[in-house]
Formats: structure tokens, sequence, C-alpha cells
DNA sequence: GCCAACGTTGGC
DNA sequence: GCCAACGTTGGC
């Protein structure tokens, strides 16, 4: 069981858009950085935790927590010449990117924010904190833990 | 809108 | 394989 963090912009895809979905559940796909694209291949596994956290927003910040359903399986929107994150490099047949399948367990009735969590010197190793533009990083289980029990209520 | 960080591309 | 140019992310 491994934990992860989860970037989408809130204009986008926010939490308000997977709360809505059917089970409140949807595809997360558009990764397009190898590193993210990796974790969601090799790395995350049914049943693991991932906090859903807002970018490029008034607010960046944790807003919730998902729950991994669907394990890493091709992400069609890269094949897909109408969709915003089609990749023309793509080959047909030759998987590039992956994406999972996530279900809400947890909105927040606040958002934790960056600002916060950057302030906190427990959780500087986070990449979020000090590792710009990965969209999909694993969280330590001390950092899970300490997140939600200073910063969730 | 600015710009730092950093990933990708492509010429050599 | 190096590295300059370029593009994207994402906080501010």
């Amino acid at each position: 069981m491994t934990f992860w963090l989860l970037k989408s912009e809130p204009d986008t895809f926010g939490i308000e858009h997977l709360e809505r979905q059917p089970d409140q559940r949807s595809g997360w796909d558009g990764v397009r950085n190898y590193q993210a694209r990796n974790f969601l291949r090799d790395q995350i596994k049914l049943g693991d935790l991932a906090f859903f956290y807002h970018s490029s927003c008034p607010q960046p910040g944790i807003v919730g927590i998902v729950e991994i359903v669907r394990e890493g399986y091709p992400d069609p929107s890269a094949f897909d010449p109408t969709s915003k994150y089609f990749d023309a490099k793509s080959e047909p047949g030759k998987v590039r990117w992956y994406q999972v399948d996530v279900q809400l367990r947890e909105k927040f009735t606040d958002v934790i924010p960056l600002q916060a969590l950057k302030l906190d010197s427990q959780l500087a190793s986070m990449p979020l904190i000090n590792r710009s533009r990965l969209s999909v990083q694993p969280v330590s289980e001390e950092h899970w833990r300490h997140i939600l029990s200073h910063y969730s209520h």
C-alpha cells in the first residue's frame, strides 16, 4: 500500500468535477511526463490512496482523497486528435501514456493550502515542496499521516 | 503576466 | 552524447 499525490488544475478537472461523475469515479488522464507516467504504469496499485491536489489556481493545495480503483492502462486521449492531450507522436499500437482510475473517498471541507505545507519543516522533503512540475508523486506514510493529523478536520 | 525550474528536441 | 533552444508547469 502506497500513498500518492495527484495534481490537477481545477479549471480543467477539479475535485468538484470528480464529485459529479457517476460513482464519483473517473480516469486520471492527460499525464505527459515520463516520470509521472512510470508511477502510473508501474507503481500505483489498486487500493492505494492519493491526495487530490489543485494546482495553477488561486488557492493551490490538497482538497481531498481518492482511491485507486483501476491500475495503469493506456490513456486513450493520447490517440484522440480531438483531445487536448492528443500526442501526435504516439504511434498506434505503441502505448506511451498511461492512466489510472480514481474514486472519490473524501472531499475536505477546507483546502489544505500549499502555503501551510511549505512552512512545515517536517514536510520539506516532499517532492511537492522541493521538486517542481511532478504531477504524480509518492507520499511517504509518515507525511501522509502527518498531513491528515495536522491539517485536515 | 512573470519567471524559475526543468523536461524535451534537435543540430552537430 | 553534448548542449543550446525551446516549451511547459505552476507559484506568485
